[in-house]
Formats: C-alpha cells, structure tokens, sequence
DNA sequence: CGCAAAATTGAACCCAATCAATGTTCGTGG
DNA sequence: CCACGAACATTGATTGGGTTCAATTTTGCG
C-alpha cells in the first residue's frame, strides 16, 4: 500500500488513535485492491470475511426482496462499511458493488477482531463509529417515513450542497436512478420530482444540480436539524 | 431496587459479563422509577443525562418532522434504550413515550461512559448491542422502502407470533393506532389491511389476532430471513 | 457516427392518505 | 352497576402521491 492512503486510511476517527503497533497489524493484513464499475463486492447473506473501506471511487450499499432492489447508501471515500456484520460475525443484511472504478482496502475480520480485543482506543472508536452509523440510519428512516418524495429530494439536494461547501451546485458521481433508489422513488418520479423543484429554485441538466434560490429551496424542503443533521 | 429487577438487568447480554463491582457501580448511581401511562420519558433535541432500561410495561419510540409523527421502535423489556445518543453524547434523534405503566431503569450517562473506559467486558458488549440494533434498523429500513403495507403487517404479525413461541394468536399491548405508525401507515389503513389478510387465514377482533392459516399468512407475507430475521 | 443505456414525458392505474360519518370500547362518575 | 362521554376503530368516498407501462428523447461511449 502506498503511503497516500495509508495516511487517509490512517486519518480515520476509527483508526487516527490506535496504537502504531496495533494499526501496522491492521494494515498488513489488509488488502488495497482496485475494482472496475459495476463489480459487487459483497452480497446480502454470505458471512464477512473482510472489514471494507472506500478509498476511492463510490460504493452503492443496497439491499433486496422478492425481486425488488432499494439503495440504502452511497459511500464516497473515506468510509468504513459493513462494520456491525464484522462485529457481528453475521452475515451481511446489504449488498455493495462499484458505482465507478474504486479502491476498496479490505482488513479480514480476524485481524479486526483481534486488535478490537486488545486495544481500548481502538475499541472506543469502534463504539463511536458505530453509534454515528446507528445514528445516520434513524434519520434516514425518518426522512423515510415522515416526508414525500420532492420534500426527501429537496433536502438530500441541501445536505449534498452543504458537504460540497455551500456552492450552490452539486454534480453526480452516479447515475440518477441510484439516486431514485436510495432516495425511495423510481426514476420517473425523481424526473417530475427535479421538475417540480424548477418552481424552488433548482435548475439541472444532466449531471449537475444548480440551486438558484436557496432560501426558497429551504421553505420547501423544510430541513430538520434532527433528520438532516 | 428489588432483587428481581437486579436480576433481569444483570442478565442482560449488555451486562451480563461485565465485573460484579462494574456492575455495582452502575447500579448504585441509578434511579428505578415508576411512570404512568401515555408520559414522555425523553424528547427529541435534548442531550442525554441517563441510560434508560425498561424493566416494565411497554415504551413507544418516535419521531417528528413538520407536524408528523411516526413511530420508528416499540420496546417490550428489557431493553436499553438511546444507546447511541448516551454513547456519542449526542442529542436524541427520538422521543419515547410509555404506553402502559411502566417501570424504567435509568443509568446515568456518566457513570456509563467511566465504567465502559474501564471494562473492557462491558465496551464489547456495548459495540456488540449497538451493532445488533443497528442491524435491526437496516431491515426496518428494508422493510420500508422493500413492501406495502399489507405485506409489512403480515410480516409483523409472522414476527410477532414467533417471538410469542408460534401459538397463532398475538395480543396487541397497545393501541392499532400505534401499531399502524409503527408499520408505517395510518390507521385507517391498518384496518383496511387486516380486512384484506382474512383472505390469507388471519382473523382479529379487538387486540387479537389469530392465525388460522399460517401457510397462506406466510404466502402473502413472503418473509425474508434478512428482514424478518 | 451509431448504438445501447439512461432520462424524460405522458397516460393509466394503484396504493395509501385524508376527510367524513358511524360504530365500538373502555374508563369514569353518578 | 349502569349510563355516559371520549377516545379508538372501522367503513366509505375522495384525493393525491407514487408506480407502472409505453413511447420518445437524450446521453455517453465505442
């Protein structure tokens, strides 16, 4: 492994305090490995044998029932997944492939069972990872519930302007039908959802999303410190 | 505190392992208290003081936005609750309310977060409780974004009568209106939804429900063990 | 340039929410 | 113990959000 994502790797809050000695065992265990778009890392039911992390390129999280699919997340670098099946020693309740080319570092559970056994630090980050995890799934179950679809795409448009640093333009790194997904419509209505967001201030083309009129883009979303976070 | 709440509360996979004088630590600071009907245990937006346990009765937990609400868990005891928000200390993502006469244990989250720096026994089996609800929640979100209503309460019911060990009849221990936001829907259409489940060998009246046709339930229902697990 | 996949648009349909009215249950006080 | 009221539940009618199906346009890529 290369010492850039070591350090990225490294960065992370899982990771930033461990003791050296344990993060070396960690990583030289571990895998870097590159996948083409389109590749499906892990399937729902089989058992983990590798903690993953995004380290470039993005990760679509989905899961799957009686013939019907739903995205549950996009992961974009630098993201841990599929920490509570390791933990766990459960087999996985989602699926992952490539949304693009990607670098996945994969850490075998073993080894990530181990150090969680002797290190405190690490354990304690573990937890705290964990929690913020448990944390981002409530509210997406919230947003689930408690909006429509235009309301859940008008915040989801305001959360990813917010973590691009208030440009007031988001573009794509996918599909708009993954999108659709993991925002719980189809790709028809996330169309005549954008359409309908011309009246608040939202321009798009292709891949780009331009907020022309934030405030009247928030008076209709409506965002709620306590789902959008 | 009487020997009997001890005893459930000591066996629980939370603390179950964790060091006798830990665990007399823990209990020594907390409060066991009594609650009515219908009273808000702990509100959205506020930040954690304890962690709280139901020892009795039932507790709802539940979410706002914009005038709505849904209800996103109902605990049965013994269970911990607001984990991740102790944990992170972090304000609440949700509310709880009790539903019948309740009884709560309640830690406060101080004496928490020292005693889980200093057993390891009990930091992993934090990490093990925050991951299994974690994975509780990626199947309830499955469950949302994957099926209709019908299909969500047949599947509860499935649910419901397994963990009551499959003697074809469930007692609902609170109201269908909670029931049906717990299910995503409202009430009127939990009413509709049952009607429509006679044809698949469920009756009700009241707050039961009977199963007479269990093979024609689970037909409709189709349940997925990496949903209903 | 040409093809295949993705996106958009329109129409019909379906599941679910809302509104309204009626029936039922249950706790309370006479 | 019964009568009553309030909350809950059910049923019907209507509306609306969303999916599906189908056709067309656009995009991206070899």
């Amino acid at each position: 492994m290369r010492q850039t994502e070591w350090k990225l790797v490294r960065a992370l809050p899982l990771f930033r305090n461990v003791k050296a000695a344990n993060f070396k065992k960690l990583m030289s265990a571990a895998f870097l490995q590159r996948f083409p778009y389109g590749v499906t890392l892990i399937r729902e039911g089989e058992l983990p044998d590798f903690l993953h992390i995004v380290v470039d390129g993005s990760v679509e999280m989905y899961g799957t029932d009686d013939g019907h699919e739903t995205t549950i997340d996009i992961l974009q670098p630098v993201t841990t997944f599929i920490l509570a099946a390791v933990i766990r020693d459960e087999v996985y309740l989602k699926s992952a492939r490539t949304l693009t080319p990607a670098q996945i570092l994969m850490i075998p559970a073993t080894a990530v069972r181990e150090v969680f056994g002797r290190d405190a630090t690490f354990a304690r980050a573990i937890v705290s990872e964990l929690a913020m995890r448990y944390r981002d799934l409530v509210r997406a179950l919230k947003d689930e519930k408690l909006r429509t679809g235009a309301q859940r795409l008008a915040n989801w448009i305001l959360r990813a302007d917010a973590s691009h640093g208030h440009r007031h333009s988001v573009e794509l790194e996918f599909d708009k039908r993954v999108l659709a997904s993991r925002l719980g419509m189809t790709p028809e209505n996330l169309s005549r959802n954008l359409a309908l967001l011309t009246n608040y201030g939202v321009k798009s083309s292709g891949r780009d999303i331009i907020i022309e009129d934030a405030s009247a883009l928030k008076r209709f979303a409506k965002p709620n410190a306590l789902i959008d976070g």
